[in-house]
DNA sequence: ACCTGAACACCGTTCAAGT
DNA sequence: ACCTGAACACCGTTCAAGT
């Protein structure tokens, strides 16, 4: 028998783009904690010290994984349908990406203004403005399907972090909410206790996508057809 | 020249809403990181492991100090108006809340199904059935407006915690990522390139209402005036 | 130029020991 | 019951020293 693989192979030498790969992998294994200079240096079999000399530091490094998902997930979205449909396909992947990566989330929200929130800003962007909004609006829209999408993506992580943290299940963390929630005082949380049953087996999925729906309504009934307003 | 306050004064023993007290002037002067169990153990003249007997961890600490905030925040916003209003008052009390201490939007954020983000549910709830929200309509109707919420808050949380970290303050924050958005390649990024300029001067607090009442118009277009649909 | 890995300055949390 | 504070098991980051 052949001694095959003594260590992690080191076959190409370290690079920026190794060591993003290598992040992607320990996050997607052990959340956003799972991240740490000291595992990454043992996977990549070097030492700790070395990773500096590709990446600036941790934020660097957690924003470069990010954008690597949000790259390829965008690529994959649709460019074709009307505006509103790939809004719909833009957000539904970057839900989708997001529920299988809950770190993404997390270091979505950590980094505004850096290259994976921007490329989520110009595909929406481009949408918005196909869509037909007058110029004067189409900032205040953007940022308004964004941040309702950082919201959830925000929501989802602190989730699975969570989930992960005390070992719960998806089910078994709702489940947990929504006993919560229904012995709750009730005259103070009347409204709470009244959805803590929804909450169970609510298709967060299915939720997002109507929320999106509503805010691509509310822009259509104000900017689309301004003539028809009251 | 008597000596008072030999240290920070021990007059009242410790209990939990002294450490919450303690965690929120820690928060509101260094940011998230501001709070440590050894800056908290120092300023109430204790150790650092008697804190544990009144808190259960650095989580229940941060949530517990989210709470007094929001609870204030909430306690304080209007009662009466139409509900638009009312969910507009309350939107805009939470973005306040949260521009003048921003680790409660990161507080927010990761502590979802918890008393501070249930107090806002509630609150939002409550004026989305009376608007007329259908029942079967009300649970994400108000996904929609607290994710919306939540989305702002994380970004506001994470720009002011760049701020902090850089010195920076929020004009030249925001100089920085317009120049490098408008150093983006013109092809790939036309659209961001576009709305560069616009970063500049924007009023956050304006665009941030502009984005609520989208979700509102949407809202009203869809649920309460079932009939005109079409 | 690129890598090593010990060392530094921190963390949250625990726990035997005190009162 | 409540508090003490040293100790434990971690962090991210730096930097002299190597190749």
């Amino acid at each position: 028998m052949e001694k095959t693989r003594p260590s992690p192979r080191r076959d190409e030498s370290l690079s920026r783009e190794r060591i993003v790969d290598a992040a992607i992998a320990l996050l997607d294994a052990g959340g956003a904690d799972g991240l740490t200079f000291r595992a990454l240096a043992e996977r990549l079999a070097t030492g700790a010290g070395a990773i500096y000399y590709h990446v600036a530091n941790k934020s660097d490094l957690l924003t470069a994984a990010c954008d690597s998902v949000i790259a390829h997930t965008l690529a994959e979205c649709a460019v074709d349908g009307s505006p509103a449909a790939q809004i719909r396909d833009i957000a539904l992947g970057l839900f989708d990406a997001i529920d299988a990566h809950a770190w993404v989330g997390s270091a979505l929200a950590g980094a505004p203004g850096e290259l994976p929130g921007v490329r989520i800003l110009e595909r929406i962007g481009r949408q918005v403005d196909a869509l037909g909004v007058p110029h004067g609006g189409q900032w205040a829209a953007v940022c308004a399907l964004v941040n309702y999408i950082m919201g959830v993506a925000g929501q989802n992580a602190a989730n699975s972090q969570i989930a992960r943290t005390h070992a719960y299940d998806r089910a078994s963390l709702l489940d947990a909410m929504a006993t919560r929630w229904s012995q709750l005082d009730a005259q103070q949380f009347s409204f709470t206790r009244s959805v803590a049953d929804q909450l169970r087996d609510h298709d967060d999925r299915a939720d997002y996508l109507t929320g999106l729906d509503l805010i691509l309504q509310g822009m259509e009934t104000l900017y689309a057809h301004p003539g028809q307003k009251d």
